[in-house]
DNA sequence: CGAGACGTTGAAGGTCTTCAAAAGCGGTGG
DNA sequence: CCACCGCTTTTGAAGACCTTCAACGTCTCG
């Protein structure tokens, strides 16, 4: 984080080519002529750990793709219920395009680094990079399916498998990210509410989940949001692992 | 319906131009051109009630938009929990572009007629008809947002809140529908089972919802599946009232 | 070290589910 | 036409699961 906003203040923009992300984001699929406008376009951002980005109704000046951290999409209403519909992961895209308004909250959970873009000149990309546009509808897609099978979970599952499933979720997304990376330990940076407003439990529940599976020998607890997943597949087969292939 | 295979035989395919949904389905946007070569290559379906059009898994060899009807998306478990994740009104695009295997179930809840096309054919049209696909992004975009409000709602909301969220959406969907049309009346072809798995609820739970509703004056059931909303207002309060807007 | 946020655990209570029975509705065939 | 069957719906009673309320423990950081 030291080091971006030295690289930010020397101007020397990280290039493409050495984007960590490059593979998995909106421009993963984009001619080098695509690459070149992003290029020329791209602006970073950083978001601290906890700042709300922006609150359902506001106007998202920047959109763009996480490339490190974690932020979360989400709403409440005025009695304090909170539920979180969903995550951004690096290689993510924030902000939805051709339409400046963001119709929810979205958060950022750590600090975030973001390849962002001014939303309008994102627009006009987005209208004349092809390869460009179909990523972005490729995206959507596989995000609205998510999306679905969340759905699953929230409607369906009992609160162990509740739990079950978000570690399952967590563990899969961070092996996505780094193909090489295939070991037990999961950072999930997120205390226990946040956990509740992302399955619909209360904290109190998740806590009790957690020293349940702890005791029954399906994951420990190394230090505060590191996690040993001791026994994945049972881990999985609590979880109702049909869902979210 | 007899009408319709009528029609297919005899070779006249209804035109675009008189088409009901032609404003709100995935051609609205689209050129002179686009519309030439969607109507070159559509391809009247009807599917009768109760059919199972896909199941999760399957091919789906044809992709296209509800005329009429409705058809609901949905996935179920070994146990038979099952859920609901989304409906497929008309001028709603049922299919995913780009990958031939559908994600969940899809279920024909009323008689539907489908405009489609063949999936390889769509995707093809898809590429080189960039309006269309602008209009395919926009939509798949829409459904994102109405994802995520119905998660609120499958997490955070009480069965008396769900069940009114439910009347106000398939309201408003009506609604939406024929701009003229501004009923207290609504059509709810649902078993009450069916509602349940799209509000995660039992149907005995459902049931009861229902009575109540009733006993308390916001709603009356006028026949079977035909609710007649007396305190719209009231209903809407009891929602909660802030998502899908 | 003290304050404040986060986490754990217990007890009581509420909401929804489960199990069960009966009634309503629609279609079919005698 | 009515009796009968299956499916849907309603309603009741009991019970499970999660929440709520409350107290205490723990971690971190000024």
């Amino acid at each position: 984080m030291r080091d971006t906003i030295q690289t930010l203040l020397a101007g020397e923009l990280p290039k493409c080519a050495l984007c960590q992300i490059k593979h998995i984001g909106i421009c993963a699929n984009s001619t080098e002529e695509e690459l070149s406008w992003l290029e020329d376009a791209k602006l970073y951002r950083r978001y601290d750990a906890g700042r709300v980005i922006a609150f359902a109704g506001d106007r998202l000046e920047v959109v763009g793709s996480i490339m490190t951290g974690i932020a979360a999409i989400g709403g409440s209403r005025e009695d304090g219920r909170r539920q979180t519909y969903g995550v951004l992961m690096p290689g993510d895209f924030m902000g939805r395009p051709g339409r400046a308004i963001a119709p929810f909250d979205i958060e950022a959970v750590t600090d975030i680094e973001l390849c962002g873009f001014k939303s309008e000149i994102f627009d006009n990309l987005l209208h004349k990079a092809p390869l460009l546009h179909a990523r972005m509808l490729e995206m959507t897609l596989d995000e609205l399916e998510a999306a679905r099978a969340w759905m699953m979970m929230l409607g369906r599952k009992s609160a162990r498998e509740k739990i079950a499933s978000l570690l399952v979720f967590f563990l899969d997304r961070q092996r996505r990210l780094d193909e090489s990376f295939n070991s037990k330990i999961l950072r999930l940076p997120l205390t226990r509410e946040r956990i509740g407003d992302f399955v619909a439990l209360t904290f109190e529940t998740v806590s009790r989940q957690f020293t349940r599976l702890k005791r029954d020998g399906l994951i420990d607890e190394l230090g505060r949001h590191t996690i040993s997943i001791k026994d994945e597949a049972r881990l999985r087969e609590e979880s109702g692992a049909d869902e979210w292939g």
